[in-house]
DNA sequence: AATTGCCTACGAAATAAATCGTAAATAGGC
DNA sequence: GCCTATTTACGATTTATTTCGTAGGCAATT
């Protein structure tokens, strides 16, 4: 099993699993949108993932090419996992409401669901 | 605006939503349930959450008595919004979706969910 | 009043995570 | 060939979090 990231490394996750293919500085400019940091510290998370294996890179080009070596689906999985048995003692329904309940979601998002629910159903 | 709890901070609200009242020395023992750790870190913990405002206690007793000083309902509301944001890119659709999708919920709680979106939706 | 056990307070060490500064390498334009 | 831009590598620092050791207080027991 792959190491966990932490919090500034989920970011860069989030920016390569939309991007796919992108080098430091792209990753970069993404993320300084949001907030303020330094060139070098987009650099270190990002060496520091490579060195954990969240990230796999192309060295071919003098600006290496990065991208996700994990999956957002597996991530999600297993941060949803663990998010529910902190913050919700292990029911995931609870979760699935509190995020209902806050999300004001459309009546098109409301369809979605009930569409999944009704798939789980018939399995 | 409270201070928003830490890891290790989070595991002892849990604790107190479920007890109420409770001594440094009853949230020790809960905890040592499931993971080693010294009286004096749990000790410290709560202190430190006493000193943010994230606990009361009374200390009229040589023991003290805490007590939550944040509602459960706010807390997981601000964290499955951070977490909406920071890991699913700000749908909570997303989110609900990879919750279900892992979790198997009963007919019970498919069922529960469906209610809860009516409900929603008649508002 | 001494012993024992449990309590709080608090500083400090250990660990984890994020940030940054500097040096060396490289490519492109002049 | 030289200068400038940009890049990587990497150590060091800073900040956040967790853990623990020790001292002192208090109450029950002997």
């Amino acid at each position: 099993m792959k190491e966990k990231p932490t919090g500034a490394e989920l970011e860069v996750l989030a920016i390569l699993w939309e991007l796919g293919n992108a080098s430091v500085r792209q990753v970069h400019e993404r993320l300084t949108q949001d907030k303020e940091t330094g060139y070098t510290t987009t650099l270190k998370i990002m060496q520091n993932m490579y060195g954990k294996g969240l990230v796999a890179r192309d060295e071919k080009k003098r600006s290496h090419v990065y991208r996700a070596a994990i999956s957002q689906q597996d991530t999600q999985e297993s941060l949803v996992k663990n998010f529910i048995r902190k913050a919700f003692g292990g029911s995931a329904n609870k979760l699935v409401m509190q995020a209902l309940g806050q999300s004001e979601p459309s009546k098109e998002e409301i369809e979605e669901i009930r569409a999944f629910l009704d798939k789980m159903e018939n399995k």
